[in-house]
Formats: structure tokens, sequence, C-alpha cells
DNA sequence: CAAACAAACATGTATATACAAGTTGTTTGA
DNA sequence: TCAAACAACTTGTATATACATGTTTGTTTG
């Protein structure tokens, strides 16, 4: 018993995903679909908005929606999803190695980052991936622990994201980030495969709940030839 | 004698930059907004939902409509935005260096890139961007001549972006990015200050006009230690 | 035969109403 | 005193209507 709109939306995802809708066609118009669907006009434009932002269709006044070509076959790494999503979506089978798990005092850079006080502390957490045999990916985690309490080992190896919003009942709901490239850390040196790359990049994320507290902290350290980032981005009318 | 809705955004978003409005604080509820304004509530639910998908605000069911703190000081490299209306943004004052400037029969890649046939040709445009007298960023332009019959090398020295929307009229809409990080180039060594660095960061960009075609695809190779991505994402509820 | 016009149809904006659902503070009752 | 119930807020969803504005197509008109 969810939302119209958001049913609707996802029929006709799926629709453009199996290819039932063909791309460069135009989707039926809204008063056609307000009848097929059974519903007003403006919940079929809830709909049809949604789809629009996330990259599906284009939507030409006069005209009607066209099915955007290629829509969503490039997944992003845009949006904010975790590593499991992502991982499972592109059907690999990474492994992690928790390298870190402890109860940490913050240092002055971490403090700046998620707006603490000299008396707060976090989970600081490290995280190897390995996708075939190679370490690839390096994940430094800092969580407020006024926001979460405890964590275990075995949390940290399935899914922190899944624990936090299935678990504890968090909801995160945005996230700034940041991308730079850097020189690789000793650390880095020492828990990836660099094999001679002379960059890492870094990944900063700010992740916020939904009552806009920030209370996470994230480096994500790819070696560099295995990072992708794939965006979909709208012109804003000035 | 524009809308309403983007009137009302515009008049928000000014007050959450100016500091009008503080971070962290909320929002005057919707109907409050909707007195204020003379309007009807949906028109000012249009202007909140602007302003959180630009990551102005987070609304909360049952509370308000929070301001995010920090919103849109970092300035997103995200979106859709020319190299010159960033530049202007940033305040810095680049040159641009014309290096290239032809008709081109493209070659494979680029043929697919755009989806051309054999017979198409292209603009084909090469510009170096520098910084405090280093070369740091090399754009490499191709445009589908069908779309764009001509181009001159003042146009390519101050915004394409800008001949495109406001003498050929064209809607540019939507486009895809794609960030990888890559080996210089024999062209890269040549026309950039690289200063030993091992790698460029290459934006790949293929922009959309307002009917969904492509119409351009564009590299943007940066000098690693001068890139800087950020950008702003919600979680998507599935 | 071509240009002008009109009709039909597409999406965009603005408004009104009703009810659902989450949050908060107050009142009520045991 | 304390907890449950309630009232008064908040935002979310669904619907209906009217008109504005851009596109296409066919028809009329000169």
């Amino acid at each position: 018993m969810t939302n119209k709109y958001l049913t609707i939306h996802n029929d006709i995802v799926q629709q453009i995903e199996t290819g039932e809708i063909k791309p460069n066609s135009l989707l039926p118009s809204e008063n056609e679909l307000k009848d097929r669907y059974n519903t007003s006009r403006e919940t079929i434009r809830k709909a049809l908005n949604l789809l629009s932002q996330n990259g599906y269709i284009q939507k030409v006044r006069g005209k009607g929606s066209i099915v955007i070509k290629g829509a969503k076959l490039n997944f992003p790494v845009s949006g904010l999803v975790s590593f499991k999503e992502l991982a499972d979506k592109m059907g690999e089978k990474p492994i992690t190695i928790v390298h870190e798990l402890e109860l940490w005092k913050p240092d002055e850079y971490i403090r700046q980052q998620l707006n603490l006080s000299n008396k707060d502390t976090v989970w600081k957490i490290s995280r190897i991936r390995e996708f075939g045999g190679e370490k690839i990916i390096l994940d430094k985690d800092y969580l407020n622990t006024k926001i979460v309490p405890h964590i275990t080992k075995e949390i940290c190896e399935s899914s922190i994201f899944y624990y936090l919003e299935h678990e504890l009942n968090l909801s995160i709901s945005f996230a700034k980030k940041e991308i730079v490239i850097e020189e690789p850390t000793e650390e880095d040196r020492a828990l990836l495969d660099l094999e001679g790359f002379h960059n890492v990049v870094n990944i900063k994320n700010y992740v916020y709940l939904e009552d806009a507290t920030l209370f996470q902290y994230t480096e994500s350290r790819h070696r560099p030839d295995k990072f992708r980032f794939v965006d979909f981005a709208r012109r804003n009318p000035l």
C-alpha cells in the first residue's frame, strides 16, 4: 500500500529498462496515462517528474515525454549508494576485510569534519575492499557515537548502511561528496595493492540523517585505474 | 513576468545565501509562506521541492523544512555548468588558448561517442585553460556540424555555451558525465604543465539538447592536483 | 499552390479542497 | 505523578478545474 505516483514511476521504469518502451520514442500523453492508471493528471505528472529527475525521460512542452537512450544502463556511482548495494548491482563479488574497528577520540581534522566537541568520541572503522584478489579500495569511516552507540565487526563486514537503516532505524537522507586526487599515504601503500600507481582517488562523504544532522564522515580511497564516476546532470534554468 | 514558484524559490535562495535565514533553522510553514507570498500551498510546495532538490533545505514530515548548513557555499562542479560560468563563480581569471579549431572527419571513437554516420563531420576544438600562468586544463570539444554549422575562434575564446544558447538559440538541457583517471597522452604532455604528475583526470561529457538529441562530446582533461568535484546527493527511496 | 489560420493536442502553471500521517505540547484521567 | 489521549500543528498524497503556452496537422483562404 504505497503511493500511487511512486508505483506508476516504478512501473514505467521497468518498462523502459526491459525495453518494452523503446529509447527515443514518446511516452503516452499525460491524459492517456491518467486514464490507463485510473488516476488524476497531477499524480501522473509527479511520476513523470521523478522519471525526468532520474534521467529516464526528457519532457518537451507541446510534444511529450521522450525516453532517453541508455537511461541507467550506465549505472550511476553518483547518488547516495552504499558500497554493498553498488557491488550487488555490478554483480562483482568483493571481499571486505575489517582492518580496524575502535572507539576513538577524534583528532582535530575529524572533529572539524563532523562538527564535534573535544569530549565526543567516534567509531573509527577502516576496511579494505578486495576484487579478484586485488586490494583496490580503502574505506575509512568515522561515526558519531552519540548516534551509533554500538557496532560490531560482523556488521562492518556486511553493510554498515543496512545496519543503520534497518536495525537502528536511522533514515539516511542526503550526503555531500567531494572527489579529489591525492598522493598515497603510508597507510594506502601498506594496505592497498597500488602497483606503482602514484595517486589515489579520495571520495570524501559527509552523510546526513533525515533531520539534517551530520553523523558520518567517510573517506573512500580508490586505486585510480579502478575508479569510475558516472553522473546525470540537468541544466538549471537561471 | 516569470513563474511564481521560481520567483519564490529564488527569493528564498537569496535569503539563505545572505544568511538572512540561518542554517539549521526552520523555514516558515507552507501555510504561512502561502499567506506571505499570497499564493496557494501547492505553489509554495513546488518552490520548496526545488530547494530540496538543490540541497538548500531538508523537508521533514510533521516538523518543517530545515535549512541545510553550508548550502551551496561549496559550489558544485556537479550539474551542467560551462567552464566560463564556473570560473566566474569562483572569481578566478583564467586565460583560454584556442589551440585547434577545424572541421573534422571524425574517427571511429568520436563517431561512436556521438552516434554519427561515416559521412558526418564535426567541429574539433581544442582549448587550453591557464590559471596563474599554469596550463591546467585541456578541453577537447566535438560538435555535430548538422546542429552547429558555424563557429569562430572568438566564440571559442569566450564561451561556446553562451553562443549556443543565446546566438543559435539551442536549449541545452542535460548531460551525462563520466570521470576517470588516465595516463597523460603525448598531447597532454605537450600542451599542459604537468610537472611530473603521472595522471590526468578525464571528465567526459555527453551533452544533449531539449529534444534529447546528442550534439556534443567533450573531454575535459585536468591536472590532478587542481581537480575537485563536489556533489550533493539524496538517497533514493527504493 | 503557398501562406495564413484554426483546431486539436501536448505539457506548464496556478488554485482549491480533502484527507492521510508524523510531531509536539497540553490536557485529562487513573 | 505519570502515562494515555487529545488537539493543534506540520508535511504528504490525491483529486478537480481552469487557463497558459508550445507543437502539429489539416483546412481554409488569397
